[in-house]
RNA sequence: GCCCGGGUGGCGGAAUUGGUAGACGCAAGGGACUUAAAAUCCCUCGAGAGCAAUCUCGUGCCGGUUCGACUCCGGCCCUGGGCACCA
């Protein structure tokens, strides 16, 4: 063993031989003890982010630690490899995106390699791979079966100058990336998916996801936002039309003095309402403005009368109808009852145009009287009503309704559909088909899967794959008539809402999942940045009810348990490149190695908090392996010297004591990993055992069972986090099998209760004192002793003590 | 505006069920070794008083519950993130 640590060699050795041995590699016979571990595929950007450093290493202890526990274990990875950057590099650089993604992938699994990491590289996938998208593209058939998919007009940003359908993030202050042309909006047919048929379920099993993070299952719950409300008609004068309103305030009903439609409201054509010039200025005017990537709720609320009135159902009154720009047309009905005195937005609108504001909720305490009161209260003003709390009213107020068949209970979901068709060339093609009369066909299975043309031009304008000179032009399967390919292609979190069940069967070419690795689901460690909390997540929770409902897979959710790392900042901002404050985690490994890396991001920050970076912090986890070389060193030399070696038996104070401390410190990291998956507290917990150890060691030039005992503990308990430079320790200590085979350490309870403890000794709660006492010692003798003591007697002495609390083993405190 | 986090030494963080605040590490200061530097090792390290034993204060701010509060409750401030006209 080299008496210096160099991390290089040591690192490469180990490397080595686990690519030798195929040592990470997955055995699926056993379903009892699986541990399927999963950490988010990176997009194949080309380089390694911090980010992605600390996500897998959290990924690889847990697989690492799991595995000696005797779970068997699948850790796999891929890329998820279809996206925008790999089309703008093709623009730029006039490389093809195919090209540029292989050479990524290339390079970033290299540097996965070097970082140590345990993946069964045999289930690799890469979501570019036709074998791999075949399957997407025969799911979205059997969807389109299902009518789970539909077609549907939608807007796209569209750039005049490009003549391109741009994606949000190519445009920037509402002008597109590169033409820097104002970006207009545009509507064209679209594929959406119904995600909002799943939306009661996908809010209902959130309950059954114990081991997720309540931060995250919140942020889930508001985005599908369900509300219970009523739906209301009003009858519009002289007319026998009527408008729906949906509103969850049916309490404030006696207070709604106008109606609201959206500028696109169905009730404005059929009126005939936009061949008035006034009105039809106005909508065009709400139609421009959406172009801006202003959000709504910062535009000036604006308004027309419609010239029409409506019936209130209770009061009869007549009420205005306005077109208003802030009624969202997608929500509910896209037609709202206003009441200006409860709601603070249509108060704002009845200020500026000068509207009614009746008053009809009172609040239950006396508070200050509030121009809006927005809170549920007590009724007035409204009728046989007034006086009943806003609860109850809303009950009977729907009763009335509803035996007039005026209105009923109504439930909404925030949640929308989710649109899949994306303008661009480097994703997986929609594999449908359109004849010349628009009709839909689904391309046939057996012609799965449609893939890529190779020979692409960018320099056109728009969509390539429309632009492409032969690929959309087809006979059509069915009839033999001419026929045209779809050119969209998915949204690439399509392919990310399904991976995790690839990998259990990635080269199977005849099942989406081959049928005995079902039992391999749900997944059971899931770990990934905070960011990917709601559209993904939820997106894969929705995919898994859809393989559920197609027989695919066998239960409802995808991920058992749920980590969320927080973000790697540095000088308190995310890193980026346009912030210049980016760490290449190549230039750590070349200087430091890549257990320095991995120990340092462990150690920093518990996983779900943020990390802040720190150049010289990572010392300092170098010196601790640097240091743990050298006692290994020392121990492994005087063995090999033939030391006299002393045996536990012999019962020196010293060794019984860094007995303890070894057994204290397993207690410590296993529930530090497996229970709490408190890392950060482990690796303390491991660099105070190391202490005890080298203290031990440089106290005598003797060595015993307990000091060997102490290292090759610290080596296994350490090895999930620095797995090369204990591979090498443990195969220097002498043993024929590598440390990864070895037995997670058990604590031992005997050594660690002590005949003796110590007590604290308060007086009015306040650290006075403390003694040892006999395990388990009973209250009165511990107050006799502690009495005797000089700190406590002399506050004892003429006082009177109130009360003595006892806590077994803990404390003991006198009131006085 | 609404919904989640977070606020503890010079810094990252620890304190697991209401019971020793500051574990572990970084930085800093002092010392040993060295011709010297690096590396390594040892000591000090929340503030204040004291020779010391020890005492007082101290976990964003104000108040409460409790024998005892970083931890629980009420009100506020700052900060990170998510959503944002969802009726």
């Amino acid at each position: 063993m080299d008496k210096e640590y160099i991390p290089k060699k040591v690192e490469k050795e180990a490397q080595e031989y686990w690519e030798k041995n195929n040592s990470f590699i997955t055995n699926f016979s056993s379903t009892k003890n699986k541990y399927y571990c999963l950490s988010m595929f990176p997009y194949p950007s080309g380089k390694l982010h911090i980010g992605h450093v600390r996500n897998y290493t959290i990924g690889d202890l847990l697989s690492r630690a799991n595995k000696m526990i005797g779970k068997e274990v699948f850790q796999p990875m891929g890329w998820d490899a279809f996206g925008l950057p790999a089309e703008n590099a093709a623009i730029q650089n006039k490389v093809h995106p195919a090209e540029w993604t292989t050479n990524n992938i290339a390079s970033m699994k290299g540097q996965l390699n070097n970082l140590g990491f345990a993946y069964d590289w045999s289930a690799e996938i890469s979501t570019a791979d036709p074998d791999y998208f075949k399957w997407e593209q025969w799911f979205f058939l059997k969807l389109l079966e299902k009518k789970l998919v539909y077609r549907k007009k939608s807007e796209v940003n569209w750039d005049p100058i490009d003549k391109t359908v741009l994606a949000n993030e190519q445009v920037i202050d509402g002008k597109g990336w590169r033409s820097g042309a104002k970006i207009q909006r545009k509507e064209i047919p679209q594929w959406f998916l119904k995600i909002s048929k799943y939306s009661n379920e996908l809010l209902k099993s959130i309950d059954e996801l114990p081991k997720w993070p309540e931060p995250i299952k919140t942020m889930q719950k508001n985005w599908i936002g369900k509300s219970e409300g009523a739906t209301i008609f009003f009858k519009i004068e002289d007319s026998n039309d009527k408008i729906e309103v949906y509103t969850t305030r049916l309490d404030t009903i006696f207070g709604a003095t106008f109606l609201a439609v959206s500028p696109s409201h169905k009730f404005i054509t059929d009126h005939d309402l936009d061949k008035a010039d006034n009105i039809n200025s106005f909508l065009k005017k709400c139609s421009s403005v959406k172009v801006s990537e202003e959000s709504l709720s910062t535009v000036e609320k604006e308004g027309i009368y419609t010239g029409v009135n409506a019936i209130h159902p209770i009061t009869k009154n007549k009420i205005p109808i306005w077109i208003a720009n802030y009624v969202l047309a997608e929500y509910g009905t896209g037609s709202i009852m206003s009441v200006p005195a409860h709601d603070l937005r249509d108060y704002e609108f009845a200020k500026k145009y000068d509207l009614n504001i009746n008053k009809v909720i009172q609040p239950k305490d006396s508070r200050v009287e509030q121009e809006v009161f927005t809170d549920d209260g007590i009724l007035c003003n409204s009728e046989n009503f007034s006086g009943k709390d806003s609860g109850e009213a809303r009950k009977l107020i729907l009763e009335n309704l509803k035996e007039q068949k005026l209105g009923e209970k109504t439930i909404n979901f925030r949640l929308r559909d989710w649109g899949i068709s994306r303008q661009r060339y480097w994703g997986c093609p929609i594999p449908v088909i359109y004849h010349k009369d628009g009709s839909v066909f689904p391309v046939p299975e057996e012609q799965l899967p449609v893939k890529l043309p190779d020979d692409i031009d960018f320099s056109c304008e728009g969509n390539p794959l429309e632009q492409h000179p032969t690929w959309k032009n087809i006979k059509c399967p069915y009839t033999g008539k001419d026929a045209v390919r779809e050119t969209d292609t998915f949204d690439t979190f399509f392919e990310s809402s399904w991976y995790y069940l690839r990998f259990l069967s990635p080269t199977d070419s005849n099942n989406i999942l081959t049928t005995d690795r079902k039992k391999w689901l749900p997944v059971d460690q899931y770990i990934g940045g905070i960011e990917h909390a709601i559209l993904h997540l939820l997106y894969a929770r929705f995919f898994h009810k859809l393989m559920r409902d197609c027989n695919i897979v066998d239960n409802s959710e995808p991920f058992y348990s749920l980590l969320s790392q927080g973000m790697v900042l540095n000088k308190g901002m995310k890193m980026s490149k346009s912030k210049n404050n980016t760490i290449d985690p190549d230039d750590i490994i070349k200087n430091f190695g890549a257990d320095t890396i991995r120990v340092f991001i462990i150690f920093a920050a518990p996983p779900e908090q943020n990390l802040e970076w720190s150049d010289s912090a990572i010392e300092g986890s170098y010196k601790f392996l640097k240091r743990l070389w050298v006692l290994s060193h020392s121990i492994i030399e005087k063995k090999d010297n033939n030391v006299t070696k002393k045996t536990l038996e012999e019962n020196e104070p010293e060794s019984i004591l860094l007995n303890k401390k070894i057994h204290s410190t397993i207690k410590k990291v296993t529930s530090d990993i497996f229970d709490r998956q408190n890392f950060n507290t482990a690796i303390a917990a491991m660099m105070e055992l190391l202490n005890e150890l080298v203290k031990f060691n440089s106290k005598s030039t003797n060595f015993n069972n307990v000091l060997v005992y102490g290292v090759e503990t610290l080596v296994k308990m350490l090895s999930p986090i620095a797995p090369h430079i204990t591979h090498k320790i443990w195969i220097e200590l002498n043993h024929s099998k590598p440390v990864i085979s070895e037995k997670w350490p058990q604590p031992d309870e005997d050594v660690l209760t002590d005949a003796k403890v110590e007590i604290i000794i308060q007086i009015n709660g306040k650290l006075r004192s403390r003694i040892s006492v006999n395990n388990d010692e009973i209250e009165s003798v511990v107050t006799d002793k502690a009495r005797e003591c000089q700190n406590i007697s002399k506050y004892l002495d003429k006082v009177t003590i109130k009360k003595v609390i006892f806590v077994k083993n803990k404390l003991i405190n006198f009131v006085i």
